[in-house]
DNA sequence: ATAACACTTGAAGTGTACTTTAAGTCAAGT
DNA sequence: ACTTGACTTAAAGTACACTTCAAGTGTTAT
């Protein structure tokens, strides 16, 4: 796959790809004749879990350290898990704060149409 | 209640108390006699609802237009609601993306331990 | 009274995650 | 032959949300 068809393929910007790249969290990818990138199928598996991963803010710093760990092979294994582990607990914090912001905006436009339905009578 | 007490009480710094005020998230703060910030009721529920609304990513430009029409009165009810409405939407997604990453997540971590109880067998 | 400390301001600096630019190579279309 | 378009690189630029700095004023403790 190319570049392009990977960046429609996932929404990521050509850049955005090559970024990542670079940064280390894939690759590295595979250059064809033209010096042109190739995307393998083990590339686009990480590249989906690192979409998945940036979606809810997980900083490129430890992705990059965890792929790292993942290139180093089985001897990582505990490292790898632990990094997974701390991230579960940095969602379920997450999804405490949005939960408690959604309880009170749905609070604050009930409030908002007591408000309106006030002025219509 | 001064900006020392206030930034104990919720845990931003008073740097960040102040550049939220000259952003116009609250306030003005009134001075007291010694130009020193003397924080009201009223601030203090603005800081709450912004803290409760910044950890959920709710970006500072929102927040900002949303306090502006909050200051206008009660002519901009419709399009507060309206921002709130729209934010409710992005914690929506936001709580979509964090489930499917947890689920992910476990998944990934299950298969370690199967990984490591294969090792020890 | 003279440190030590808390506050004030505006402006510059920082970290994160891209994004854009500049300068170049390569292959296909007219 | 030559332009158009997609790709390559490294480096500089951008946006956001603070954070730190520099320079100054005022209050409190010894």
């Amino acid at each position: 796959m190319t570049i392009k068809e990977v960046s429609e393929k996932y929404g990521l910007s050509k850049d955005t790809l090559r970024y990542y790249e670079k940064e280390g969290l894939i690759g590295p990818v595979a250059k064809g004749k033209n010096n042109q990138r190739e995307y393998q199928e083990e590339n686009l598996n990480q590249i989906e879990f690192i979409k998945c991963m940036r979606s809810i803010n997980m900083p490129i710093a430890k992705l990059k350290t965890y792929m790292n760990l993942y290139a180093q092979g089985p001897s990582t294994l505990d490292s790898r898990k632990e990094i997974l582990e701390n991230q579960l607990d940095a969602i379920n914090i997450q999804l405490d704060d949005l939960k408690k912001a959604k309880e009170r905006l749905l609070k604050k436009i009930e409030l908002y149409n007591q408000e309106k339905s006030k002025k219509s009578h």
